[in-house]
DNA sequence: CATCGAACCAACC
DNA sequence: GGTTGGTTCGATG
């Protein structure tokens, strides 16, 4: 992808996460992949986003399956209340103990619906 | 599966 | 120029 002004790379990824079907989430890498940036820029910029209650920003997680952190933040009670919103979107979450992880089956691939959705918008 | 360590890429200082 | 970050991936127990 062509580069791109951080500013505008900004909107382009809160965009992005907007296509996350409900009850899905993606990776940090997925996202980067997409924009041709590197997985901890796209963190950076999930933790700065203004808005926080339009951006789903908790449907990103690490690759790995745990979450990462929230709101620029990695306090015990801001997991929870990413994993809270997560498993109200009906994603499918493993808890043990003090470490929350994600399933792989809720994982979905950015690329395919940006594709999907590039093909029916042309 | 859980933990550890090393790589990567940009922003920031 | 060096440090840091909401990461990632491969190796090891």
């Amino acid at each position: 992808m062509a580069k791109l002004k951080y500013s505008t790379l900004k909107e382009i990824v809160y965009t992005l996460i907007q296509l996350i079907p409900l009850g899905k989430v993606t990776s940090y890498g997925s996202l980067a992949r997409i924009v041709g940036k590197n997985p901890r820029l796209i963190g950076k910029i999930l933790s700065e986003n203004k808005r926080e209650v339009i951006i789903p920003c908790h449907r990103v997680v690490k690759a790995d399956g745990n979450i990462g952190g929230y709101k620029g933040s990695k306090s015990f009670k801001n997991i929870m209340f990413k994993a809270k919103l997560l498993e109200l979107e009906n994603v499918s979450i493993k808890k043990k103990g003090s470490i929350i992880k994600v399933n792989r089956e809720s994982f979905i691939d950015l690329e395919k619906i940006l594709h999907l959705t590039c093909k029916e918008s042309r």
